[in-house]
DNA sequence: GCCAGTATGATATTCGGTATCATTTAGGCA
DNA sequence: TGCCTAAATGATACCGAATATCATACTGGC
């Protein structure tokens, strides 16, 4: 079961599926006045090949050719522009995935690390009103549910 | 509005009432088997001395005669039986506060900092469903709220 | 093809926190 | 009461993650 699934573009290209999302990643940025630079695509190729959520340090590794502050750059850019999304894990170690668009919230298996997005769960409307009774105006909110996914189940 | 309130040990002490929670706390500690030590005192003193949600490096800052080493091994020492729990800001940075008992979650103010508990609201039971219909048997969630308490409340 | 300004990368630095280890201290026990 | 062992302390070194610096290289508009 493939949990973490690269976002649908809507049609199929030619192309390695990963290159297009690449594309489409830089084309995001160069609308908003970035420039489209070797190393930034590498970046952004070795963040769409990854399955799961990578900590920034695992993304340096895959990548001996770019130095490190440019896949720091890379990726800060790309959680800026709402291309990755940033995951906290349990021990609040900071993992990164591929957006998959808006705000949500995730699920993660502290087995295998596999991620999925929490659906159908609208806790936004409940967390407003809970606020609220204690005199807040909630602004936003951080939610990260772990578990163990169906593969990694154990009875 | 005091949002952040100590807790209730159920009769009033003739002594300090800070007094009172750290006898409370170092209690706890020496039931569990830990000793009742003069830097540990001060540390949880410290902890009861603060109004609002502080980092480690702010308590370090609060007790210059106990060792840096001894402040983060008392800290982690009161998160680990419960005495103290741990906040997370928005920008990830660590906080810290007295416990007050059980699971919960934070209300946040990003105005001033205050903290307040977030009752009536039982999101357990709505995210272990959610978690379920995605294959995934939830064992812990964290959750932290981000607004503006009454008083700093702007229209 | 030029050029201004963006991006890069080697490196130093910062920051929060932990490990080490010699010394001190708590507290159980005779 | 004083002794003894294990726990606790604190100065310091260390660590990992991330950012700042800055000279150099490259992009892309002209």
């Amino acid at each position: 079961m493939v949990i973490t699934t690269p976002r649908h573009t809507g049609h199929e290209h030619p192309r390695p599926r990963s290159a297009a999302v690449v594309d489409d990643i830089v084309a995001q940025l160069t609308d908003r006045g970035y420039r489209d630079t070797e190393p930034r695509r590498l970046v952004i190729s070795a963040v769409a090949a990854q399955g799961r959520p990578f900590t920034a340090e695992e993304l340096c590794a895959s990548l001996p050719c770019v130095g490190r502050a440019t896949v720091y750059r890379g990726l800060r850019l790309l959680v800026e522009t709402d291309q990755v999304c940033r995951v906290l894990l349990e021990d609040r170690e900071l993992r990164y995935q591929l957006s998959h668009q808006g705000h949500h919230h995730h699920l993660l298996c502290a087995v295998c690390g596999a991620s999925a997005d929490l659906e159908g769960c609208d806790v936004e409307e409940t967390l407003r009103d809970a606020a609220a009774a204690a005199g807040f105006r909630m602004s936003g909110h951080w939610l990260e549910v772990y578990g163990r996914c169906s593969d990694c189940a154990e009875d």
